[in-house]
DNA sequence: CAAATTCACTTGGATTTTACAAGTGAATTT
DNA sequence: AAATTCACTTGTAAAATCCAAGTGAATTTG
């Protein structure tokens, strides 16, 4: 198991210590809004992502309470990764990185009707993305 | 200047292009927070950032136009970091991140009141801090 | 039902990022 | 005028990430 080395009490800084990187938020992500639940979904969801940092990446996740990994209900080769409620409880994070992103950057069109919908009612998307994962 | 290469169009990806690391959100949340402007606030202000990865980081972030650096008013020696439109635009995305961290995680306690004041008014909290800016 | 393929990883090595320590020159203070 | 502060730069070691190639168990195929 890898040890976890907080560097304050601040609350920022300890969401850091666990997501501070370039992949972690994106599997989190593959998993909300692409469905992606395998590790092979993750290895090919697009931005390419190589299976020894995916693998490192899960196990941190898993670690430290973001992700569980269970059992696939087809296949004894497969595992099953699903948020925990800890990783859940994301979601409105990633909702507000997509709203800054959207405004400031030039973004993939899918993108545009959705942040229209959370202008509308962010509250109502959180929630149909919560229900979604259960 | 630093190239910024994009791995996709997701607005998410694009925000972790830029902030996707242990430093760069602790330098914002250093301004937005606890006030700091300077290259010598930072370094001291606490997580124990090095100075070589501060003076990349905040290379980076003005690359990317979430601080810009401007003159001191009160000495020539010094410069003024401050946030950029963009780089208000990222208290939203600070706020749930703390409101996430304080949940699932031992915090320092002054924590705590705020979150607090943030499930009663998040709305003003934020309108506040902006102002706290200007 | 044996062989080929899929699947979730591991392993080894190159490259990039970060950490640590020491310097540099301009501006400020003493 | 000398010492100190300030915002960095430079050099190197350690760590994280990238890249390519395996490995063994489970599944699919012929």
């Amino acid at each position: 198991m890898k040890e976890i080395h907080y560097r304050s009490d601040c609350p920022i800084g300890k969401a850091l210590d666990i997501l501070g990187d370039k992949w972690s938020l994106l599997i989190v992500r593959d998993i909300v809004f692409k469905g992606k639940n395998t590790y092979g979904d993750f290895l090919n969801a697009g931005e390419g992502i190589t299976t020894s940092v995916l693998a490192d990446k899960l196990a941190l996740l898993e670690c430290n309470g973001i992700i569980s990994k269970g059992i696939h209900p087809k296949s004894k080769a497969k595992f099953l990764y699903t948020l925990t409620p800890k990783g859940i409880d994301l979601i409105p994070v990633l909702v507000e990185v997509i709203e800054w992103s959207e405004k400031h950057h030039d973004v993939h069109p899918f993108a545009k009707p959705f942040v229209k919908q959370l202008k509308k009612d962010k509250a109502g998307v959180i929630k149909m993305l919560r229900q979604s994962l259960k």
